[in-house]
RNA sequence: GCCGAGGUAGCUCAGUUGGUAGAGCACUUGACUGAAAAUCAAGGUGUCCCCAGUUCAAGUCUGGGCUUCGGCA
């Protein structure tokens, strides 16, 4: 017999790079029985660990990761794939008898599987995506646009017709099930019994952790971890190359820009990158409950997560420093 | 001390024949359903170094001052 998912309790952390999301997971896993389950875009490449700060081997023993070091950085992991793999592995986790914790600052990832978002069934086509990037290339954004207008309006009208990838992507959605991707998109609550603990703190403070994050990340040899991916012939126009630190060293180490400037660029794109996370996790939304770390002091955030554990008993709002207090307010 | 070139948005700078300013980046905000640390979009910002003068009107012209950077002593 499958457990119901609502007989799985599920605890979630999530907010900005750099706030301490895998330290306050590590410090839940020191005192109950859990496994993380990481919501992180860039962790599931082997071979990236610097850049990506990924828990070490060490912290992994004490508070075992799903779904990282799961694809070697020539390869992707789709949106589709990775609710798959971690749907399965939070229900393994439960199985298991322990606290399953997903961990993560990719917004995606943790709202499309904690609202339950179903894909529509169209894998990547690479040769239509070519395709119709020559399109847009010659006939313009705006064309490829009024293409898709004729198939699916609205989202057309929904999709920015300068956003060429999106746009394609609705395309390539009717191209292969005939049927227009503003019908297909759905959202199904998986209906876990989930509490999303959220860490945050000012952008002064976090931009400081973040360029001290940066330099240490250049201190344990972040230049050679990606100048060694190079070596393996790792091309820099890879997805997984796409990543904050990888981008900026692969272009010093190709000859595009000094050291300092990729060490400049690194950070400001970091900063750049927060901005848009809590567009995913806003201070407002009711389904979060948020923690300043300044205010807050991180043992006594574990002791509410394990008492979640526990007893499924969630800390309340406007008390124990959460902040914005909207009692009663349901993950959406 | 002399000669030259500057001082305009947080930074680098543009600003035509005088009509109280503008671009890139930064910064802030938003969208986001099989590439998402991706991709795309929106927005504000000013003692135009100071003082005086000419003028209906000065970032722009004139005089003085302060200051930065070169070069020469």
């Amino acid at each position: 017999m499958n457990p119901q998912p609502s007989d799985i309790r599920l605890l979630a952390i999530v907010g900005p790079t750099a706030v301490g999301k895998t330290d306050l997971a590590l410090r839940i896993g020191r005192q109950v029985a859990a496994e993380a389950v990481s919501a992180d875009s860039r962790q599931i490449y082997r071979l990236m660990d610097i850049g990506t700060a990924k828990a070490t081997m060490a912290e992994r023993e004490v508070l075992p990761h799903h779904l990282v070091d799961i694809v070697d950085p020539d390869d992707t992991l789709t949106l589709a794939q990775y609710l798959e793999l971690a749907k399965a592995a939070i229900a393994e986790i439960h199985a298991r008898g322990k606290l399953p914790i997903l961990v993560g600052g990719t917004g995606l990832y943790v709202r499309a599987l904690l609202e339950g978002w179903t894909v529509p069934e169209a894998p990547p086509d690479e040769a239509f995506r070519q395709r119709m990037y020559a399109l847009a290339e010659a006939e313009g954004a705006k064309a490829l646009s009024q293409r898709l207008a004729e198939v699916d309006l609205e989202a057309a009208a929904s999709i920015d017709a300068r956003n060429v990838r999106r746009v394609i992507r609705a395309l390539e959605v009717h191209h292969l099930t005939g049927q227009p991707i503003s019908k297909l998109q759905r959202k199904r609550p998986p209906g876990y019994d989930v509490w999303t603990i959220g860490l945050t703190c000012s952008r002064e403070r976090l931009y400081a952790r973040i360029d001290a994050r940066v330099e240490r990340m250049l201190a344990a040899g972040l230049e050679e971890e990606v100048r060694q991916l190079l070596d393996r012939g790792y091309d820099p126009t890879l997805p997984s190359m796409s990543g904050l630190g990888y981008r900026q060293m692969a272009a010093y180490l190709t000859g595009e820009t000094t050291q300092a400037e990729a060490v400049q660029q690194i950070k400001r794109d970091t900063r750049r990158f927060v901005r848009q996370q809590y567009n995913w996790f806003r201070l407002s939304a009711g389904w979060i409950t948020w923690y300043d770390i300044a205010e807050v002091n991180p043992e006594r955030i574990a002791a509410k997560a394990v008492t979640f554990a526990r007893t499924g008993e969630r800390a309340q709002k406007a008390q124990d420093g959460a902040l914005f207090a909207e009692p009663g307010a349901e993950p959406t």
